[in-house]
DNA sequence: AAACTACTTGCATATTATTGCAAATAGATT
DNA sequence: AATCTATTTGCAATAATATGCAAGTAGTTT
């Protein structure tokens, strides 16, 4: 494998090293009402932390292709990108 | 999922996002000799860091499971766990 | 038991990541 | 067009990680 590659894959596992990340991560995924809408600022309640803190953790979720933002009046809403979450499912092994 | 729950995942996540244990692990695993041994000072010349900063990666794999350390004479010879890595493997897609 | 080999650990330094606040932006509503 | 709501971005402080060297340890060989 290349440098490049290395460092994508590396990449790929840091932004889910991140505690934070991972919660909200987690908190999406699990969210029993599919249709549910997370903005950030419900998440930033849930996660304890401010809101510009969760903005950018989900881009850096959102960059590394796992979650879809879609822009909704004000809000930005996010969801998984099923597919992509795969990948990574068997790591949870039944937490999902 | 409980908080040191997910403080054990984000810190799997976090040995697998350095592009230099990234590197050991895939030279480790992509290894078409599988009787080879990997000692440290080999490793060390393969990924161009010295050797103190190798020990300190191969541990990290090793507390996180998906590396076995055997001691052979002066030497300490890491191999795979693949039960483990398997978890990790789908992420690498046709890389292994 | 001295010398040798391979590995580990302590420490100081450098690099990188995370955080909250404040200010800026984007779009909706009045 | 002014205000309101939600999100993003700049910035400075803080915290966490990674590194190389040097010193220490464990086990081997002479």
């Amino acid at each position: 494998m290349h440098k490049a590659e290395i460092e994508s894959y590396s990449n790929f596992f840091k932004v889910l090293s991140n505690p934070i990340r991972l919660k909200i991560l987690l908190h999406i995924a699990q969210c029993k009402d599919s249709c549910h809408k997370h903005n950030i600022s419900e998440l930033s309640k849930d996660c304890d932390v401010d809101f510009s803190v969760v903005s950018r953790h989900l881009k850096a979720l959102k960059d590394i292709g796992i979650l879809d933002a879609e822009k909704n009046k004000n809000d930005v809403i996010y969801s998984l990108k099923r597919s992509e979450i795969n990948k990574v499912l068997g790591i949870f092994s039944d937490k999902f």
